[in-house]
DNA sequence: GCACGCTGGGCAAGCGCTTTCCTGGGAGCG
DNA sequence: CGCTCCCAGGAAAGCGCTTGCCCAGCGTGC
């Protein structure tokens, strides 16, 4: 790999004077040899190494994010946010994928430290779990202290800059629904208990449900993998344990996605037998069948606005915007059978 | 920001010993100096600068991959496939996109570069742009003298290790599906022309469509962008312009879910008016309404050997690595209407 | 014509780390 | 008791780059 240094050689300069042109430096260099460094910048194929530039002049440019993960289409949304305002001010992400992991996420965090990141954006649920998040913040603390961002998405139990989705409003709104639908028999398809995010829209559908009398006990609520098949799980074991159901929650879309797949296996008609609601509105929510009712979250502006949170200057005290839901109504709810 | 210097200062060492310490060097240090090091970092918070570490010990770990869109489904698993394996071999990813902009692929190739990556995995169909993809295959010559590796997916217009879904084959299901139907009219939604992928896929799909004396003129396909407006888009002016359609091929199943959703709005009927394939076999193709007939490629996999041949030493000479295109019918096709 | 100021270019320090090489001291042996 | 050998720990070089500082040479003003 050719260095600086092979580049001043074969162009007759310092390595000074081949930084400066190279880097455009405001030191002006004459033309003749300002032509010669860029002949042998072109013939040597000469690419500044990353890291002795970031050594020499600690001007942290890149930013770190850390997703439960991309491919998930929540994530893929929000991710998109991030990166449209890294792109447009010329930030490189690093993207982590810690697959809900709480130790990866830990690790990933040391990790991006490690490469004198400007921002750290975490993006996804908290998870109840204490002694973990006292880790985490410990560590964010630190990285802040030397002068690096954090911004997080939907995480209360971060100090700092967060932007949060209104897990609980959504909630309340799907009970609202519920309820004027005249729904009373429900079912909870939901994802993994130890996200906050799990008990921050139960919380919410609990209240609307509670506001006229309708209870929501734990019998009701299958968790399972956040995903598809985590939906189709747990709705085939409420199906099972719980006749009379006239209504199924799913705690996100992909779940709603798997509970729709396993209802109509079943020959269970949507919504005429049983009413399905989402959650985030994804992409793909209009375009199954029925097409989902469900609650929009605006997932992308979710990553924009977290990703200006973290590269703006940090401001005195801590900034949170939460971000609201809207009921989004399709095809899959209708009014509670008799 | 705490130094490793800091570190040897505050527990009475050298900063060689608590190099040593640290990163468990296969010098002995004894019990006593070794625990002064760790009480001190762990005081300190003391995380290595990661370039620092990379310019004294060039060992090069990171991987950088290119893909189009992590958010596109097609992306997301194929991601997925990378990482599984860039984790399991402890490697850093950092992934970007090039929103099929060939200028920005270019300037990540570089920034790759610069990053000292181990290897580089390009991802996603190649450029009809001899102009680029000559310049293209000279940073990535460049890249590999230096040692790099560098391994690709679904580019025939590389010299080196390639993993190759079978695109044309996978068109060639298609026609033949078509045909056994009956379906002689048919129209295409298709991406954007620049893309090799798109090529390859008409090109099968008319091999197997001449076998049977069947054309498909280029009136009877449109490009747009490669995702589900796009594909609404496109059929909607197929439907305007070529009336007598009885099937809709789209080059990807994003597309076809436009496709579906344009012509449920216009009450055409799927698939008793007109059959409607994709392909790709992304993971909602199945959940979609009707259920879509579509090609399916194992896309993890796609990820995994592309990631498997990057990370594996480079051997002699390029390997290529086809990975077959399996039709998977569902609801979205019938036989043609009489 | 001389002193001074300015300008373009190079020298060298230093970013934070790893690692080779060296040193001093203790153990083992004769 | 003295010598050698070995071992743990430290000094220092160097990874590739940037940049403050210095210097030489030129032009200018008096």
């Amino acid at each position: 790999m050719a260095t600086l240094a092979d580049v001043a050689r074969q162009a007759g300069v310092s390595p000074a004077t081949a930084s400066r042109v190279i880097n455009g430096s405001s030191k002006p260099v004459a033309e003749e040899l300002r032509e010669r460094v860029l002949r042998a910048v072109a013939d040597l194929r000469y690419v500044p190494n990353a890291h002795a530039q970031l050594l020499a002049r600690p001007q942290r440019s890149v930013v770190g994010v850390v997703v439960h993960d991309v491919s998930d289409p929540y994530f893929a949304e929000v991710t998109r946010g991030l990166q449209r305002v890294a792109i447009e001010r010329g930030r490189l992400l690093i993207i982590c994928n810690s697959y809900r992991d709480p130790v990866r996420e830990l690790e990933y965090v040391e990790l991006l430290r490690g490469q004198q990141v400007a921002a750290i954006v975490l993006a996804g649920s908290g998870y109840h779990d204490a002694a973990f998040t006292t880790l985490l913040n410990e560590k964010l603390a630190a990285y802040e202290a030397t002068g690096g961002r954090v911004a997080v998405i939907g995480r209360h139990d971060h100090f700092g800059d967060a932007v949060m989705p209104a897990n609980d409003a959504g909630g309340e709104l799907i009970g609202r629904e519920l309820l004027r639908l005249g729904h009373r028999e429900i079912g909870v398809v939901a994802g993994p208990r130890i996200l906050t995010t799990i008990t921050d829209r139960l919380t919410g559908l609990r209240r609307a449900l509670a506001g006229e009398g309708v209870e929501l006990p734990e019998e009701r609520i299958r968790y399972a993998d956040f995903d598809r098949d985590g939906g189709a799980r747990a709705t085939a074991d409420l199906l099972e344990t719980t006749p009379g159901l006239t209504a199924l929650v799913a705690l996100n879309d992909s779940m709603a996605v798997g509970a729709l797949a396993l209802l109509r296996s079943r020959g269970v008609r949507v919504p005429r037998d049983v009413s399905v609601l989402g959650f985030d509105d994804m992409p793909i929510a209009g375009d199954v069948t029925p097409a989902l009712t469900t609650v929009r979250l605006p997932l992308v502006e979710l990553g924009v606005r977290a990703m200006t949170l973290a590269l703006d200057p940090a401001s005195g005290r801590p900034r949170v915007e939460t971000l609201p839901a809207e009921l989004v109504r399709r095809d899959s709810t209708g009014p509670a059978p008799d």
